[in-house]
DNA sequence: CCTCAATATTTTGATTATCAAATATTTTTA
DNA sequence: TAAAAATATTTGATAATCAAAATATTGAGG
């Protein structure tokens, strides 16, 4: 027991240092080198489809929509996004990606079914059910936890 | 194939968001609520027992040696850490944790080892192994691309 | 139709975390 | 011993963040 939890801890706790790392890394590397990660996330909470409004893509991020507003400033003068007053509710303000925007999301995506397929390739088909559950059950603590202490406000 | 690769990576995404949520989210609203994540993952890289260089602790934490010297800054003010400098290279300065940052690592460990008895918690014994062996394998997959991408620096 | 409260966003002022480059001190080496 | 290397700190700049104030718009009640 006392084993086990030392080396899951230390697993779990390197597993997060390395991808913060190596999402930090592949974009340095890559174009769109003028990105960050926190802008390669607002990418993604913007999303591929449709507009979506200010209020929305803070709260998918859990942040305040002041520090949205100056993200989505940023990254409209890189042009990766484009604003759009509401036409019938003008206190709305609808953010979507310009064509620049969604390459770069393609490109994290990619980033990212490149590291799950490398991982579920060197695993049996019983290892891989465990990893997930064992996710799962990882998740569903996190979710409780949430809860308790006060959830998404 | 297509299914794993969904769910796992649902999982992934999840799972990093949640952490860093609930990570900040606890510390908000336990004792020691003038500790950052980032503060806490600082006293956690001190660690408990003896002393560390200023260096070896950046490395650890992956930062610049100038940015954990303003972080140990603020937290010798707080009281958790302390300096010593070496006798024997007086380049070198030690730092430690104090009573009061002990105090804070055990308060961190014990969420880390609920969140660890979770996932065990319902795993035989086999299970278990499989499920480290999994973990490894991924923590391997992550230190390869590091090395390709240009390692610690 | 006017006013007032509510809603959506932006702006502002402050803080924290971070880096790179410059500086200071000490040790090692040639 | 003078130059180079190692260790840490300081400085100046930037990014991400929040809370609170400001702005603009809508909707409800009289």
């Amino acid at each position: 027991m006392s084993k086990t939890y030392t080396v899951l801890n230390e697993l779990l706790v390197e597993l997060f240092n390395d991808i913060l790392m190596i999402e930090q890394q592949a974009l340095r590397s890559k174009d769109f080198n003028d990105l960050s990660i926190t802008e390669i996330h607002t990418i993604e909470a913007i999303g591929m489809y449709g507009d979506k409004t200010m209020s929305e893509v803070a709260e998918k991020l859990n942040i305040t929509v002041g520090t949205l507003t100056v993200a989505v400033n940023n990254l409209e003068k890189k042009g990766y996004v484009e604003r759009r007053r509401s036409e019938e509710d003008r206190r709305i303000v609808y953010v979507h990606l310009t064509n620049k925007g969604k390459l770069a999301y393609r490109m994290h995506e990619k980033f990212h079914s490149a590291m799950i397929n490398e991982v579920v390739e060197g695993l049996t088909d019983e290892e891989e059910k465990i990893l997930i559950s064992s996710l799962e059950k990882l998740n569903n603590f996190f979710k409780q936890r949430l809860k308790k202490i006060g959830g998404d406000v």
